[in-house]
DNA sequence: GCCAACGTTGGC
DNA sequence: GCCAACGTTGGC
């Protein structure tokens, strides 16, 4: 089993929004490293933190799990979405998703101005300069040395 | 295939 | 709102 961190702008979807729907799908990713990430390594039961960025206080709020195997983005084929791909053809979807579920809320978030203050996280990918992914794979010493952090 | 221009991300 | 980093696009 594999360990993910996931970003999402909270005014867009937090882990409130997560928690009312239980399941939710992870749509709008238009980056080609995240899709392979979601077609080639991502599997059903991967645990994921959930990180709120560009917000008050960036950093891990909740954990949720990976709850489906990759499948094109609808959101690619509407014209109406924010992020619509009219060069995407539905015989050969360019965007997958995953679906994720709600796991639980940590009783206070990790910020991301704790973990970069901690020397065993100084390894951390979503720690790294210019560190942009929405989604990232995490080591299960680091996945566990940050719940140990809660 | 190179690379400049442009767009997006995301912390501050 | 600013700006650094970096991905994508498109002309050549």
């Amino acid at each position: 089993m594999a360990y993910w961190l996931m970003k999402s702008e909270p005014d867009c979807f937090s882990i409130d929004d997560l928690k009312a729907k239980k399941t939710a799908p992870w749509d709008g990713v238009r980056n080609y490293q995240v899709r392979n990430m979601f077609r080639d390594d991502m599997k059903p039961g991967d645990l994921a933190f959930f990180y709120h960025s560009s917000c008050e206080v960036p950093g891990i709020y909740g954990v949720m799990k990976i709850a489906s195997v990759a499948y094109p983005d609808p959101t690619q084929f509407d014209p109406k979405a924010d992020h619509y791909d009219p060069k995407s053809k539905k015989e050969e979807p360019r965007w997958l998703l995953v679906d994720v579920s709600f796991q639980r809320k940590l009783k206070h978030p990790i910020t991301l101005a704790q973990m970069r203050d901690d020397r065993k996280l100084a390894h951390f990918r979503l720690l790294a300069p210019g560190n942009r992914l929405s989604v990232i794979p995490v080591g299960k010493e680091h996945w566990e040395h940050i719940l140990s952090l809660e």
